[in-house]
DNA sequence: GGTTACAAAGTAAGCGCTTGCATTGCCACC
DNA sequence: GGTGGCAATGCAAGCGCTTACTTTGTAACC
């Protein structure tokens, strides 16, 4: 390694110009005459001169960095569970977010906080100089911290309440998901009894899943029971544990399951078949997010389809929107859903057409 | 949001000692007296000043920021892939490195890089000012730029070829995965013919993989055709289409096809059973990584083990060791890799006791 | 030719911190 | 009481850029 890099000085001093100069060739802002410029880019080329980016961010202010931040899996100890939770859905959030900022010239900062931390928001807030602005997912900040936090950078809640004023929120629709879901059961299969097996109990996405099917099934006819109120983790793992715990009671089973997100049922349908049932004829079960590889079980899991990704590239633009300030700012913005019908209700799997919610998110990357 | 935070310059003034002091009192690595410094926090504690990290970056040379570089996934048009790329192993190695960093102060910068990105290297010369060393996964530096970077900053590399000598490799061997991978479908289920199916082209673990099971398995007298030896690309929909098109060919099918991933395996199953062919009765089907999912599959896969989070982990370790330069630095890394026996290759499911493996990962954990 | 106007370039003061060196204060010791 | 020796603190020069403000150069116009 070189220790010492050439800086803006040494660029001037070979171009024969002053560092003023290097600089507004380097940023192209204000007007510098054609040969000025070439004489700069060849000294700068022939000194393999890189701009330091951090001595930029300190004068201008600006750092060309998002921070994300997320809630790391609550289970450390058993690496098992870290691994799967690894497949959950913030790391599809992530890529979507880092997709899209390094489509705007920006990179991502990533910094996950564990429940159990001592220091609070310190390291959150002492990412506030470094960065431009930030994401924070569920979970992370509590409503004093985010104002807080808030007051000192621009700031984007992700799948949050949305009853915050101190920052935008982005989520994705629960509500209409469960609903569309609920009725599809009551509807087309005719289900009286449903359960619900949740993730996470602070997490408000589970508990706004888990209210919405519970309410809507209700409002349409059917019934859901506490006993059938299952509490799981996000993991399969922890759906199968719900579920053969369910099973030891000697109670009736309800007609379906529905489940907080697809990985939850997978570990539910497991655990009823080892039980000796079968999915969808004894007993149906559906999941939430449509990851590809539930599509390749058998059956084929009926599902309600958000895009991640979407998530994060909304997220990174409604906060790029607050910091250049030159966008009609949307306090809360939330995302769509689709049902994806397949065979753990009894339907026949379709052949899987491009859906409607991907010319959405087609239509949304074509913006730029 | 306020728009300036208080600076060092006003605690020091409200503290009434000098700027020096106040760092002296925050930073504690030269002498302050208690008095004083219980002055300098409480000054502190009512400004509720917040240091300026990248002011700190300038003036000291340290970030606490490591960059973590990666390929996009190459299909960007296609979102349902880009999905499922999502869930790659990737992702699973970014939160290993992540927790790791975390673990040791430092914040991780993501940057993914794009194949046809005209800027080439500029996006990671750039970040060279504002990170204190970066992990680079494979595909992204060709060996010039790779030298290159590295005059400029510490490296790692990951899955790399392991031949760099301005960098730092860690991977997981492949070799000795697929040998004993190998090992077992000759010795135990005596097969006489095999396939293999890989993942991108560029990819060193695939490479790595296909040419390890092949060469392996025909040392042990087994038989790999060209015409079994197919091409995918790390998905499931790959994997089906490959196993599809193979299918198309009048040609009888080998005994067992390994795949480079498990999601690559969950395809080709798939494939085999829409053409009415059973695994593992009619044919068997090996993935690589164990991803969690996989397990509650019918049948369950037979794959090897290995972990992305540990391969992370170690990365940051190997970084950190290079750049606080007080670590006896090991120029490669190879992490084991574990063959699980289950279902897809007509073994019993055993019922998946805590493996080796994953002593290593704990104890590796321990270190610290 | 002198004036005006504006584009191009230079000057230098920061941005908010760290840190080598200088200074001060205090105590111990003779 | 003087003085050496340190611990505690202060001073001020950076770190590598950006950017108001100023100066210079040039051409257009009267």
């Amino acid at each position: 390694m070189v220790d010492s890099q050439p800086t803006i000085y040494d660029v001037a001093q070979r171009a024969g110009v002053s560092t003023a100069t290097v600089s507004r060739a380097i940023n192209s802002l204000s007007s510098v005459r054609p040969a000025t410029r070439d004489k700069v880019m060849r000294a700068m080329e022939e000194l393999e001169f890189v701009p330091n980016a951090v001595a930029r961010g300190l004068a201008s202010g600006k750092h060309w960095i998002l921070g994300l931040i997320f809630m790391h899996a609550p289970i450390e100890g058993n690496v098992l569970a870290v691994e799967e939770a690894s497949l959950l859905y913030t790391d599809i959030v992530i890529r979507g977010a880092e997709s899209r900022a390094a489509k705007k010239g920006y990179s991502l900062l990533l910094c996950g906080v564990r429940a159990d931390d001592v220091s609070g928001m310190s390291p959150l807030l002492a990412l506030t100089g470094t960065v431009d602005g930030m994401i924070v997912l569920d979970r992370v900040l509590s409503a004093d911290d985010e104002v807080e936090l808030g007051r000192r950078i621009p700031l984007v809640l992700l799948a949050g309440k949305g009853d915050s004023n101190s920052a935008l929120t982005i989520r994705v629709d629960n509500e209409q998901a469960m609903r569309s879901l609920a009725d599809h059961l009551v509807s087309v299969h005719q289900v009286k009894s449903v359960g619900f097996v949740s993730g996470l109990d602070d997490s408000p996405d589970s508990v706004a899943r888990a209210h919405s099917f519970k309410t809507a099934a209700e409002e349409m006819g059917a019934t859901l029971r506490d006993v059938d109120s299952l509490k799981a983790d996000w993991t399969s793992g922890g759906g199968e544990a719900a579920m053969r715990a369910r099973m030891m009671l000697d109670d009736r089973l309800p007609e379906v399951f529905a489940c907080a997100n697809d990985q939850t049922a997978v570990g539910v349908i497991f655990a009823l078949k080892a039980a000796g049932l079968s999915v969808p004829e004894d007993i149906m079960v559906t999941g939430f997010d449509d990851i590809t590889l539930t599509r390749y079980f058998h059956p084929p899991l009926t599902t309600i389809r958000q895009s991640g990704s979407l998530l994060g590239e909304v997220a990174v633009d409604a906060l790029l929107g607050t910091i250049d300030g030159n966008e009609k700012i949307q306090r809360t913005v939330v995302l769509p859903t689709e049902l994806i019908v397949r065979g753990s209700c009894g339907c026949v799997s379709s052949t899987d057409p491009l859906p409607d919610l991907f010319e959405v998110v087609a239509r949304h990357l074509e913006v730029d």
